[in-house]
Order: C-alpha cells, then structure tokens, then sequence
DNA sequence: ACAATATTATTTGTATGCCAAATATTGATA
DNA sequence: TATCAATATTTGGCATACAAATAATATTGT
C-alpha cells in the first residue's frame, strides 16, 4: 500500500510521534511544548548561548527561534542578556525555574524515545537511526 | 551522538526530506505546495471526495483540510460542490488545471521518493518503512 | 580609515497543523 | 413528532516553520 511512500510514511510517522510527545507532555502538567523543550536541553547542557546557535542545534530557521525565545522568556523559563563581546547576539539562558521545567520534560521525552527503540526490530535498530541521518544529510 | 535520540531524529529527517521537496516542488516551477499536493493525488485517484475523506487520507485534521482546500480553491485547482445527499457534506472535485498541476507535481514526488529508496540499505529497506508504519500505529 | 560585505537577530507574511467551539444537518429515540 | 445525539464543516486561537526584508553591528579588502 505505502510500499514506496518514503515522503508520505515519513511524514506521518513524524507527525504521529510529534503529537504523542505533546500528549504526555501536557499529560505531565509540563508547560512548555516539544520545540520549546529542544530549546531548554540544548541550554541545560550549554547556558547562554546565542539565539543562532540555538537555531543550529534545533536545525530551525533564526526567525522561529526568535518566537520559540519569546514564549519562553514570557513563561519565565529563560532570559535574553547582551553580549558584550558582540553586540549583534543575545545569549540566552535558563531560569532555575526554567531548568526545573527542563528536567521534568526530559523524563517524558526519554521515556517516549526509550519506547521508539522498543518498536524497532533489533537487527535493524542501529540501521533506523542511520537511515535518518543520511537522509538528514542528503536533503540538507 | 543522536544514538538514542529518536523523535528529535525523526523530526530534523523529515523536515530535510520536507524542505527538499518544496524547493524541488519550486524548482519545476510548481505552484502548489507538498500539503496541497497530497490532496490533488487524492483526488486524481477518485474525484469527488468529501473533505472527511481527504483529511482522513492525509492523516491530518479536518480544519486543516479546510484552509488547504480554500487555498486550492483560490488558485481554481479544485472546485468545492454540494453533496445532495447529504447536505452536511461536501464535494471536492479536481478541476482541468488541477488534474493537469497533479501531474506534473508527481513527477517530482516521484523522483524524490526514488532517490529517499536509494539512500536505504538494501537489506533493511522494506524494515526501514514496516518501522515507520509501526511507529504510526503505536502513537496514533 | 573607509567602503563593501557578511553576520545576527527581528519583523512581516504565508502555510501548515492542532484543538475547541460554533453551525448546520442528519439520524435515532422517546 | 419533538428532542437529543452524532456527523461534517468552518471559524478562531495558538504554535511551529520558512522566506524575504530590515536594522544593527562586525569583518574584510583596498
């Protein structure tokens, strides 16, 4: 049936996935949603960094972050602050109430993402997250 | 590095293969967008859906399937009609244009989707799209 | 030093996409 | 038959996401 749609299958499966995590995660009583939450691990392993490096690691246009930013720092969950050594970049960093958000986020996302590995045959496991990262690279 | 990090994995794949798409979609000098497109491959397999049936083929929410059919509409690639019998629904037809669009959009879908099988190691090809179609059907 | 160029973030506009609520119509049931 | 539940679509609100245009600042070439 969707033998050969590679787009469509990817797509759905994406989207399907995407809504779940949203699901548990509102389900968790977390406040910030599934893209807000890229933002808030990329700063739990980094503070302050700047609104393009944001950008880079979530692979997201500068224009979104700037809104998933503004959300955020309306929420109380992260700051902007100058940077003096280059006074075109922000840098952006955690709240303690933001970092608290963080942790409880990534137990949902760990466990969902532990669940993802559980529906992957073994011998192809590893081949899965491959397959994503060379079509990652090829369309880029 | 993204060893375990499946749904973040998912979603960076897909938006490259999605974004791929749209520029090739551009490129050919198509006017509809990847989304708009799904609904005329829909109908030029069988005319006259109603709008729960596309959003039901398309795995998307009926409202959505409303503005992209407006925007279809706009562009005269599809005609909404009544459905005499029943007046709840309605009918999307594709139009000589939008047949005509259809086509030539499926040219680049399909090109893309061969090569998105190309990048795929032989032995793990078909597990590659029964893991994508498992993942849909855990998480919807 | 200065002009041309590049980089960083924002703003605006458009397109998805979801949910919840509103509307219209149909079907079922008391 | 009157009412109530179910179904189909639309509307409005919010959150991504990208592209193009803009403003401010840095960097580079001459």
């Amino acid at each position: 049936m969707s033998k050969d749609r590679f787009i469509f299958s990817l797509y759905i499966a994406q989207s399907a996935v995407k809504n779940h995590v949203i699901e548990e995660l509102k389900r968790a009583g977390i406040k910030v949603t599934l893209a807000q939450s890229g933002v808030l691990f990329l700063l739990e392993e980094a503070d302050g960094r700047k609104m393009k490096e944001l950008s880079a690691g979530l692979r997201i246009d500068n224009s979104t972050i700037t809104g998933l930013i503004d959300r955020l720092e309306k929420l109380k969950f992260v700051k902007r602050l100058p940077n003096p050594k280059d006074r075109r970049s922000i840098k952006i960093f955690l709240t303690p109430k933001g970092a608290d958000e963080s942790k409880k986020a990534k137990v949902v996302i760990k466990r969902i993402n532990e669940a993802i590995r559980a529906e992957i045959p073994d011998q192809c496991g590893k081949s899965f997250i491959e397959t994503l990262v060379r079509l990652t690279k090829k369309f880029s």
